[in-house]
RNA sequence: GCUGGUGUGGCGGAAUGGCAGACGCACAGGACUUAAAAUCCUGAGUUCGCAAGGACGUGUGGGUUCGACUCCCACCACCAGCACCA
């Protein structure tokens, strides 16, 4: 037998699957069932790196299995295109955005053809392609149309380096998504999707779908729901007349009887409201200013000092206890959370804690713990389920009993009611940049802002040679003047088109609803097409999506499931994140990173068969693994023996020698590949082989199994010895049935012990009972010595493993 | 700080509460070879011992159990997410 030719034989097979379209996805299949399998379609930029080879193959394993298994599977592939690449390289170089999509892309799906991936190559698409952000736009008019778009002016996100307002994905750490920069605040007007609302629907989204525990705590960290109560204090001014009242919320109800002051946030309303009152409101604004000059980040960062202003001429009314407190400003205290309103209790939060300390204020201890260091916090007390103290009535009572209480007492004297707070808040949408999505909406000076009709998109984006924001920031689109000036779609009359563009997060917040029917003019897809391929069975992907693109998709699903447009809540099934292949400094192996191996360069050196084997075999999927040319000649090693089967195999069915062994084999990569734990179906790969050589034969039956095992995980070489030993392609074959009844041995070794100590091990027929067995053992002679002179109290057996008698 | 996860040889990593270290790398010895590479065989957790064999071993300390890497409690380290969210 001639060497294995890596290079010929892959090229081969992949034009052949090419050629072929081998891996064609039928909708609508009369007999199969279906099956989607899903990997995060990749960023088109320069080339593959091996953060691709880690996610890609494992998901072609699985779906090169589940057509094995007869299922119908749905495994595409396309290109997330707007966004930073191809819009740098054009304000470096001049190239056209839309040119360097369309070179970027074939580039890059040539190279994933290289990694012999199963896609089918009749559903690609860019989320750049006209016909695909066509209905991006029309998902984003139906939000606006629902009610759920709208514009606002505040303080948001701002990249100054990127010169676009971001969304709080997008700024999450204080860090620019796209650039590293810190992000400070800028007043802008902006576009915000109303995804707050959907947080009840996300966080059950995160419980159905199945995920890693820490993924699904990301995302209910991000969403950050809250359970607490909103209690109304009336203000007073000096003379103690009823002036108005505050909210606040709090989560820690409990703790109201300690309260010694209130704190708002500098940007509280109210403040405005009762102007008048206030004695020192020079003071309060002179606070105000110097606070609105720190950024959010700033404020969020510097958590040591607390700043605060007192306001004078007004004061608080604690509604249990009708004790007056003054009110502060603090810019500890965030306008977007909550009410912008809470009441400090020194004495069981640190914050409030400290900020007495450096104002001098009263505390009362309601909880009671040790308040001379520290306060005695939530998560402490909540534990130990502390009594009472201070609290009138409650006195005394342990939390769990008195909180209810409490709580039920303010409900009824109608000052507070119970209230669920979210830390996520509303998609700040767009973006001042030239490569996205034009926002499809009109701004007419009669009608304002309206949405453009179906038929009118999509609205494309104009070409340009100037890529920058002008100098007030508007986005690039603004300077194309006979693009921004249009017509109102309502009343006819003079208007001006919305010049910022959608986030690079939109087009891929539904893209594997496109997958599904990726070239229908007449919808996002075909609804029955939609319902037969329904949610993603397996999502592979990045972890660090998990708190933007995940969270996103599963808000936009929602939104398009409650309008009808699509049958399914849940995008997903299960989602999968991928681990990092990092290099030897323990850091994410990128392009950028110095040592960065590329997975072109293992391809061409080893095949891409090793080069898929090796990745797989360094750790599970969802781990993280160290980059390492060791161990790969393990790999290369197996590859030469599977080619070398061809020199032993010999004509017959399953032989005797091997059918426990290939039955095992059968069930574990089974199992494996269902999971995605190749290391260890590669192992048992490695296991049978060894057998199959010991033995000096493999039956041409067995090798016919093996092959189809083998191929999800070694596609090239296990087709090639296929077509050379039968004549046949391996793709048209079924996965192999396992037998229970061959998956034991008639005899194994099992261990003897004596009170938990091995004193032998002895060979079992397997058939035999737990009393045989206990017999059967008895009969060696180290059991019989361990065993003399002794009292056997308890004997337990567990078959085909142990024996231990416990003697006295 | 809070939350989640992880902790096993020289290394990557295996182990439904049942013989810890599968499989692979690296390592050592041997075969083949003029020699090397490749290939094949053998060995190997640590430690004491010439050996037979013994002791100790899954981050640390306790516990439950006939039996614990696995379950429970406390602690330590690392990784990740969140972080003045009331």
């Amino acid at each position: 037998m001639e060497e294995y030719n890596f290079k010929e034989i892959e090229k081969k097979w992949q034009a052949r699957w090419e050629k072929e379209e081998a891996f064609k996805a039928v909708d609508f299949h009369p007999t199969k069932p279906k099956f989607y399998v899903l990997y995060e379609f990749p960023n088109i930029s320069g080339n593959i790196h091996m953060g691709h080879l880690k996610g890609t193959i494992p998901a072609d394993a699985l779906a090169r299995y589940k057509r094995f298994k007869g299922y119908n599977v749905l495994f595409p592939i396309g290109g997330d295109a707007f966004g930073l690449p191809a819009e740098n390289a054009a304000i470096k170089t001049g190239i056209d955005p839309h040119d360097f999509v369309a070179n970027g892309s074939k580039n890059i799906w040539g190279q994933f053809k290289k990694l012999g991936l199963s896609f089918d190559w009749d559903r690609t698409f860019c989320t750049s392609d006209e016909d695909y952000y066509k209905w991006t736009q029309w998902i984003f008019v139906q939000l606006f149309n629902h009610g759920k778009a709208y514009k606002k002016t505040g303080y948001v996100n701002f990249c100054p380096n990127c010169k676009t307002t971001l969304s709080n994905e997008d700024s999450q750490g204080g860090k620019c998504d796209r650039c590293g920069s810190t992000v400070i605040q800028k007043e802008r007007s902006v576009w915000f999707l109303k995804m707050k609302e959907y947080s009840e629907k996300m966080l059950e989204n995160v419980d159905r779908v199945k995920m890693a525990e820490h993924l699904k705590e990301a995302q209910r960290n991000w969403i950050g729901r809250s359970e607490g109560m909103q209690v109304t204090f009336n203000l007073l001014d000096e003379s103690g007349n009823v002036l108005d009242k505050v909210e606040i919320f709090t989560t820690c109800v409990e703790t109201i009887y300690g309260v010694t002051f209130l704190s708002l946030a500098p940007e509280n309303k109210i403040v405005d409201k009762l102007k008048n009152y206030i004695q020192n409101f020079d003071e309060v604004e002179e606070y105000r200013e110097k606070t609105a000059l720190r950024s959010e980040f700033d404020r969020m960062s510097d958590t040591k000092t607390k700043t605060g202003c007192l306001v004078k001429g007004l004061q608080a009314v604690n509604p249990l206890t009708s004790a007056k407190v003054p009110l502060y400003l603090a810019d500890f205290v965030l306008a977007g959370y909550g009410t912008g309103a809470v009441m400090a209790v020194p004495t069981h939060d640190q914050r409030d804690f400290e900020f007495a300390k450096a104002f001098n204020m009263p505390i009362i201890q309601v909880i009671e713990g040790d308040i001379s260091e520290h306060a005695v916090e939530k998560y402490e007390y909540l534990a130990k389920d502390s009594r009472l103290m201070n609290s009138a009535e409650f006195s005394g009572m342990k939390i769990s009993e008195g909180k209810p209480k409490i709580a039920e007492k303010l409900i009824k004297m109608g000052v507070g009611e119970k209230k669920i707070n979210y830390k996520m808040t509303d998609w700040s949408f767009n973006r001042q940049r030239y490569w996205g999505e034009p926002i499809p909406i009109v701004n007419c000076p009669h009608c304002g802002a309206v949405a453009l009709d179906e038929k009118d998109l999509p609205l494309t984006l104009p070409k340009t040679n100037d890529y920058l924001p002008n100098e007030n920031g508007d986005s690039p689109l603004s300077k194309v003047s006979d693009w921004v000036n249009c017509k109102c779609p309502k009343c006819g009359r003079d208007a001006k088109r919305e010049t910022d563009t959608m986030p690079n997060w939109a087009g891929s917040s539904w893209y594997w609803l496109r997958y599904t029917d990726p070239h229908n003019k007449n919808a996002l897809a075909d609804f029955d097409k939609l319902k037969y391929w329904g949610s993603v069975d397996c999502y592979t992907g990045g972890t660090e999506h998990i708190t933007r693109h995940v969270l996103y998709s599963f808000f936009w699903q929602n939104f398009l499931y409650e309008i009808g447009a699509v049958p399914t809540r849940d995008p997903f099934v299960k989602k999968m994140g991928s681990g990092l292949i990092l290099d030897d400094q323990g850091k994410k192996m990128s392009k950028s990173s110095t040592n960065g191996v590329s997975p072109l360069e293992v391809i061409d050196k080893y095949g891409t068969d090793v080069a898929r084997m090796h990745v797989h075999f360094l750790g599970g999927y969802e781990d993280n693994t160290p980059w390492t040319f060791d161990g790969i000649s393990g790999i290369v090693s197996f590859i030469n023996k599977v080619w070398a089967l061809q020199d032993i195999v010999k004509d017959g069915d399953v032989s005797k020698e091997h059918i426990i062994p290939l039955n095992k084999l059968i069930k574990k990569v089974g199992e494996d590949l269902e999971e995605l734990r190749l290391n260890t179906a590669i192992a048992s790969f490695m296991i049978f082989i060894k057998k199959v050589r010991d033995d000096g034969f493999i039956t041409k039956e067995e090798l016919r199994q093996f092959l189809i095992l083998l191929n999800p995980i070694a596609p090239h070489i296990t087709s090639e010895i296929f077509e050379r030993v039968f004549d046949s392609q391996i793709l048209d074959q079924k996965w192999p049935d396992y037998d229970e009844k061959y998956l034991t041995e008639a005899v194994v070794q099992i261990a003897v012990q004596v009170n938990s100590k091995i004193v032998a091990r002895v060979d079992v027929e397997t058939n035999l009972s737990n009393d045989e067995i206990a017999s059967k053992v008895q009969e060696n002679e180290s059991v019989k010595n361990a065993l003399l002179g002794k009292n056997i109290v308890k004997t337990i057996v567990v078959p085909g493993r142990i024996v231990n008698f416990i003697v006295k």
